[in-house]
DNA sequence: ATTATATACATAAATTTGTTATGTATATAA
DNA sequence: TTATATACATAACAAATTTATGTATATAAT
């Protein structure tokens, strides 16, 4: 008779998404013009070769609150007797969208030069 | 006789700085070999072009925790009657530097693809 | 049949990591 | 004498996650 024993190590999975889910889901919106909440975490987690992975804790929330900021609409699908809830930008939400990709973009930016040292200041 | 009103309109500092500060404080000590907290915020605030300010109640806890933590040790040192506390990396903090490095620009890469589309996910 | 995995949503508790607000103290310029 | 810069520290608060649950259906594997 076998026990076995599943060790998992927390490791923080991406300690540095803070602040930038909701951008992230804004493009994703911009870009493929309507989805559902699992469909984001499928997207991004094939287009960062599994490195950014979304939990539901995190992703569910920020949805509702882009919602309820007025970014995002939504309608309601069901597909095999399940429901999805899709998500579409407002006109706002459209606003939203430029105005955080240009923040995230210049963050960027100024980060690697920090860490990288590319335009190694004086 | 005026009165004059001051609107301070708080803008949330930096939203995407989450989780990249030890990495920025870790990369500063290992390409200067000791700095001090006051250090620490002007050099990153003239080296983002002042996009990115470190604030004190941000930076401060952020040295002790990474020193408690063995990956920095300091000394202290009187200048101008005023005391500088000078941090440096530890051995262990030396490779602290790299494993944080190598996340983060696995991060921004992926974060990129995302948000720009520079490899366009099929 | 039963179990595991994938799909699909949601929320509450706990944790992390910041901001904001204070406090202390010295030096220097206006 | 007042404001600003230098230099540290910590406490209260807020925001954004992770972790842990919960519900429910479909499908593949045992």
């Amino acid at each position: 008779m076998y026990i076995i024993i599943y060790i998992f190590i927390a490791m923080n999975a991406n300690p540095l998404l803070k602040g930038t889910l909701q951008t992230i889901i804004l493009k994703l919106l911009e870009d493929n013009t309507e989805m559902y909440g699992y469909e984001i975490t499928q997207k991004v987690k094939q287009a960062s070769a599994g490195e950014i992975m979304l939990t539901e804790g995190a992703l569910y929330p920020a949805l509702h609150k882009l919602e309820a900021e007025g970014f995002l609409e939504t309608f309601t699908q069901v597909v095999d007797n399940r429901v999805r809830k899709y998500y579409r930008l407002t006109e706002e939400g459209g606003k939203e969208v430029t105005s955080k990709l240009k923040e995230a973009q210049g963050f960027i930016e100024q980060l690697q030069t920090i860490l990288n040292l590319k335009t190694a200041a004086k």
